[in-house]
DNA sequence: CTGAAAGCGCTAACAA
DNA sequence: TTGTTAGCGCTTTCAG
């Protein structure tokens, strides 16, 4: 593998020379630049960004958390974040945090230098986070926030997404409704379900802690979860899954039990994945802008990274409901003659 | 940040010695030693990767490509990927080939220089990879491989498992069956499309070429084309999708289109994704080991780094048929007396 | 067992 | 406009 040293030689110029052409210096000569481009070309000389980012401090690499890759929001999430990142020239580190200890990977990220980190699996109490703000490395909190702490962040109206789902869902007359939740160190499982519960007794219908469930923003766990509420001798009327992935492990068990959604049991999600709106889900729930989301979490951080001290902002996105096929009146309310009509107008939105 | 002069200094040590003590090197006196990790500890040092990885040419990163991300499939093979990277000390780095010319991301793979690159997404007639390889690069292909190219790889056998949708939809007395394919520059595309046509072919039933349309492996695609072939006039009563991610837009479609599956229509797809099994999909798919073929993936290119010179090997994971509720007779056949049997036992697997 | 010294391949002053 | 010269932080001989 040859080195700028050895395309230098062959273009009888010294290596700051070619180090110059390589990084777009306008001082250099056409001449030379041309002939030096031309040894690179013929060689097929490509520098070596390690020795580039030992003397830069400037690795162009950005590690990615996240907490489950196979849950379809975060590979969305992904795919527009990774592109950003290339239009900048970054490369990205992936960390599937799943299981693993937050400590052990960050510590791997920092060894490794990268030149930031966008996590998108905070825990709300998380230590790591708070050092690595405390070190003023460049990070920023995508979708999750930590409590207390005072970092760039690009984070969804949970509260108010879930206020949306809980007048939704009263309207629609439900009494009995089910929560199931994410992880409860996730500000995202929290807020929701504390804008929900904040919602609903407001609207005169406190929420039932025997109904509120913890799935973990697992689809498996959901599933055997809503199976269990379903077995209940009052089970619920709704179930309202903290994410669209648990939503739709609430979806199949209820298929497998036989129970019709909508009209014996209501189901709403959140997150709004690109899956939700399919034909064989049409699922309710609260859409998230995870493009926007995605392009702030990358300028927050090429920002930061170009100003160190800038000031730190925090960026909230409105979170909206969509309403699809999988809520409709408890079959209660419908016996009580609301039926057809409101049914056809929540069949379809 | 410190750096290992700092600690040296603190410690009372050379540098040098720290760099042993870092590594582990067995003759370092225990209370040299002692000394060395105390002070390592209390200052929170962490040595420079980028440091390391000019003097020893090991980043201990591995490139990973993936052809679409938000695909199930992928993220799922990632997970088990990450996770044994992970347990060798490596670090993913991602690239969603998606759009991308390749030859630019892998030029970046290699100014990063990455320690190896594992390719799931080459198409049959890479230019790159075979220059890579003839560079001899540390690279496993999984899963796709390239035309005329001796490269380790860890690849389903598309071919069988194609071969057997085959026999299944034949068997059950459907002649007009319509083919959704992949990207045509696949191996997995051409080689399943492959297999199939030759089985049916043998079978007496030989595929209509108008009923072999491009789905790109894109779920939207697919369902915009289900839709057209549902809109022929002699409509086909299978559907064999080359992946499942677009078995899943064929079954959407149909859902649009009130066509009951199976009844009406059978739907089969490839991969057998962790979802395919939900009862909302209850897809038959044909599956194929993706843990095993992670985990060889990472094999094979730990091997190789340790040992450049060793011999080559190709790794071919059997592909097998799960029957779930998909398929079932076509209605033509209903009609001919073999109903009501056959859509209980093709009901549920 | 430990220290001194030579780079790894590049960027960035500083000279010329 | 180009060349010379220091390092970036670490691993690794080579001497003690």
């Amino acid at each position: 593998v040859p080195t700028s040293w050895d395309i230098a030689k062959e273009a009888g110029v010294s290596q700051a020379t070619v180090s110059r052409v390589l990084n777009g210096d306008p001082r250099v000569a056409d001449p030379t630049r041309a002939r030096v481009l031309e040894v690179v070309e013929r060689l097929n000389y490509t520098p070596n960004a390690i020795a580039r980012g030992l003397v830069s401090s400037r690795t162009m690499l950005v590690g990615v958390v996240v907490s489950d890759i196979v849950n379809p929001f975060y590979p969305q999430l992904l795919e527009a974040i990774a592109e950003l990142l290339d239009d900048r020239g970054l490369k990205m580190v992936l960390f599937n945090a799943r299981g693993r200890e937050e400590d052990v990977y960050t510590k791997l990220l920092l060894e490794q230098r990268v030149d930031g980190i966008i996590f998108t699996a905070a825990v709300r109490d998380s230590k790591m986070v708070e050092q690595l703000v405390a070190r003023k490395f460049p990070l920023v909190l995508t979708n999750r926030h930590v409590e207390g702490i005072t970092a760039d962040m690009a984070v969804g109206d949970n509260q108010a997404g879930a206020a949306a789902v809980a007048e939704h869902l009263c309207s629609l007359g439900h009494r009995r409704i089910a929560v199931i939740t994410g992880d409860p160190r996730a500000s995202t499982s929290y807020e929701r379900l504390a804008g929900f519960r904040a919602t609903l007794a407001d609207r005169g219908c406190p929420l039932d802690d025997e109904l509120v469930v913890e799935g973990g923003f697992l689809a498996k766990k959901a599933y055997d979860l809503t199976l269990e509420l379903l077995a209940r001798k009052d089970r619920p009327t709704a179930i309202f899954a903290l994410n669209d992935l648990m939503a739709f492990g609430a979806l199949n068990a209820a298929t497998h039990a036989a129970v019709d959604v909508p009209s014996q049991l209501s189901v709403v999600g959140f997150d709004d994945v690109w899956m939700a709106g399919w034909e064989r889900f049409d699922l309710t729930t609260v859409h998230q802008p995870l493009a926007e989301m995605a392009r702030s979490s990358v300028d927050l951080l090429t920002e930061r990274l170009e100003e160190p001290s800038r000031s730190v902002r925090k960026l909230v996105f409105p979170s909206t409901l969509v309403v699809r096929g999988t809520t409709a009146p408890p079959p209660a309310a419908t016996r009580l003659g609301r039926r057809s009509k409101a049914l056809n107008v929540q069949g379809k939105e």
